[in-house]
DNA sequence: TTCTGTGCAAAAACTTTGCAAGCCG
DNA sequence: CGGCTTGCAAAGTTTTTGCACAGAA
């Protein structure tokens, strides 16, 4: 079974944002301001938000950005990998691109970087795991039923050890 | 690794429906027309449909029924553990009661009857399977992080074999 | 017969699109 | 400066809600 890291999205480093703005600008892309303030909010944000959480959360924030842009911007931050659409909670979360959509490499070696996600029921935040242990289970699947896999989603939902203990 | 038991929902014998009702039924619903009308046709569909979907296919297939009440019977049905929505295809799948919504028993041993969903991308269709190995997998994350799991969703992305033979 | 569940219609919420102005590179 | 992006506004879609009638039990 393989190495389990957890990982809290609030632990995350700022280096998210450049790393963002390298991978925009390496597509021909333009680092706005509304692009660059989507994603360092994803990044902090605790758990998954909705297109219209977005727009609220920046408003509040007091940057100036339209409801439609942020369905822009996403979509335009999915397709770059830089963002992910978290499905359960029909919300997004930053998503560093080396765990890029969940998506394997197509004939390349096993891809160990996967990630999970932990939802909490009760509070409602999200925790990103990394464990490979899963790989072998879809190499099953691959080998039983000739499905080719380009990706997977596994998500997990529970309560974290802090609520339980309350 | 556990057994690999693929299942074509095309395969789904007709049971379904009448376990539907019971469930219904025993949970002093009622069993209607248009509940059992989604719930036959969810049984019989290769793959997720939604709701605008099965309003235009049980129209087409004569049966009267209101947008509204799509909405409206898929609610009770998922919450019944009838139905199941199906995330990255946005759709509902009929699901028997066994495998409720992917969620576990508190404290009872594991629950072997999980099933995953393999997507094809191709040509659209689902397909279930069992397999159990995910429950070894899913016993260590609560091990190393104290997170008491209630139920989870794995699916898997890719290109089915027929596809692939194209 | 009783009361849940449905159709119809309208409202609310969510998402997309067109266009001129703004801003990044 | 040139063209990708955005704000604004409006249209298009999806989902929810209110109400009187229909149909399960």
């Amino acid at each position: 079974m393989g190495r389990f890291v957890p990982v809290h999205h609030e632990a995350h480093d700022d280096c998210f944002a450049e790393e963002a703005s390298q991978v925009l600008a390496g597509n021909g892309l333009r680092v706005t301001r509304p692009r660059r303030a989507v994603v360092e909010l994803l990044e902090r944000s605790p758990r998954p938000m909705g297109a219209a959480d977005i727009h609220q959360e920046l408003r509040t924030q007091g940057i100036r950005i339209d409801r439609a842009s942020v369905y822009r911007v996403l979509a335009v931050l999915e397709a770059q990998g830089l963002v992910h659409r978290v499905l359960s909670a029909q919300g997004y979360m930053a998503c560093h691109p080396p765990t890029h959509l969940h998506l394997h490499g197509g004939t390349e070696p096993a891809d160990h970087s996967c990630h999970h996600h932990l939802v909490c029921r009760a509070c409602g935040r999200t925790l990103e795991t990394h464990c490979d242990g899963l790989r072998g289970l879809i190499d099953t699947i691959v080998e039983r039923t000739g499905f080719q896999v380009e990706g997977h989603v596994l998500e997990i939902v529970g309560t974290c050890r802090e609520c339980r203990q309350k």
